[in-house]
DNA sequence: GTCTATATTAAGATAGAC
DNA sequence: GTCTATCTTAATATAGAC
């Protein structure tokens, strides 16, 4: 049984990167498993079937980084003045944070959440905002605090720029920095990417 | 050879509405030829493969798209001040033309070309920047008249933040607008879509 | 818990009659 | 050009021995 946590726990790690690399649809329970060094019906025997493996992929990532990204905002909340800039960057260190305790944590859990706007319909989303709606809000309420003067449409709208804008940009995020990498001469990463992509959508959000 | 034709269009018409609902993966070839009611081998008689399908769908597009929106770009030349509203404003005639010549043509064609940037790796964002590398200069350039100040890699990183934004909006903009149709009072269609758009954006691109 | 073997389903593609 | 029938491949999932 000490065998058996290995491989659960190695299913998940290779599932959690092949995911990210692939998306959910494209990568099956074979190339996990033959990667993963372990039996291809052990899946089914620890997880049920692949949409339990893909929800529980996304926990893992959910589970560290919602309860970090509170406490940001929670500080923020203290303070008199908030700029647009401040709440964004609310996000990053509780991202920086995934890229510590998961090899290349932020990229992948911010695909893992895209992927599930689109790949899955539904299921993820439904997920995500019914255990962690009270966070959501919490982002929502910083976002007002920093321009009162979005209206409930604009606010709508452009909170969901904002996810587009970095799902997108995290879905692309390989083929982007290549390019990057390869035209300009300093060095980008994934921290460097979130750096630009702040001004970015802080100056959206202040639009009139 | 007068059925072959229709057969051909026929094809080509449910492909291209099921691609966007569902993505290029996520759409078999059976799916599209029961629904179009012509037999299953027809397709690979007239197109030779999926992926040759892929391409004349997206194909029909960008023919219809990228004239027009070259055309509004050198307008866009000839004036002395361009605001990076104006240049934004520019791809909507363009867009909303496609909605007039194909069924919800606007938000299909973004949605195919987001999905060729993600699903099918590659060979449909080669395909586009080959075929229509100029079109995409002219807009590169307008941004840079509106916006002197933007380096480089500044405008490498907001031009795909811009993509992105407009990519996963459309490819949301099914649920997106229920929301938003059923939140406020207000009737929201694609068009008003595009006006929240482009306040946003160009401030993104004008950012310090 | 793990393995082999297999059931089942669905996909893309093609051969060959009409 | 169109159709039926079929090939090939690859996926999820499970049964049953160990």
């Amino acid at each position: 049984m000490g065998a058996g946590l290995d491989t659960k726990q190695k299913i998940i790690e290779v599932a959690e990167s092949l995911f990210a690399e692939k998306g959910f649809k494209d990568t099956s329970l074979r190339a996990i498993t033959s990667q993963a060094n372990v039996n291809l019906a052990s899946v089914n025997y620890h997880f049920g079937d692949k949409k339990t493996l893909i929800r529980a992929v996304l926990d893992r990532y959910l589970e560290e980084f919602m309860p970090l990204l509170d406490r940001e905002l929670e500080s923020l909340d203290l303070r008199s003045q908030v700029t647009m800039t401040d709440v964004f960057y609310a996000l990053k260190s509780p991202l920086t944070n995934l890229d510590k305790e998961f090899n290349r944590g932020a990229s992948r859990f911010l695909l893992l959440v895209g992927r599930g706007y689109s790949d899955v319909q539904g299921h993820l989303r439904w997920f995500i905002t019914t255990r962690y709606g009270h966070v959501l809000d919490r982002f929502t309420q910083a976002v007002i605090q920093a321009n009162p003067n979005l209206d409930k449409e604009k606010l709508f709208w452009r909170l969901h720029f904002t996810l587009g804008t970095c799902v997108f940009t995290m879905a692309s995020s390989e083929a982007l920095l290549d390019i990057a990498n390869s035209e300009f001469e300093i060095n980008t990463d994934v921290e460097a990417m979130f750096d630009q992509i702040v001004p970015f959508l802080a100056a959206g959000m202040c639009a009139d």
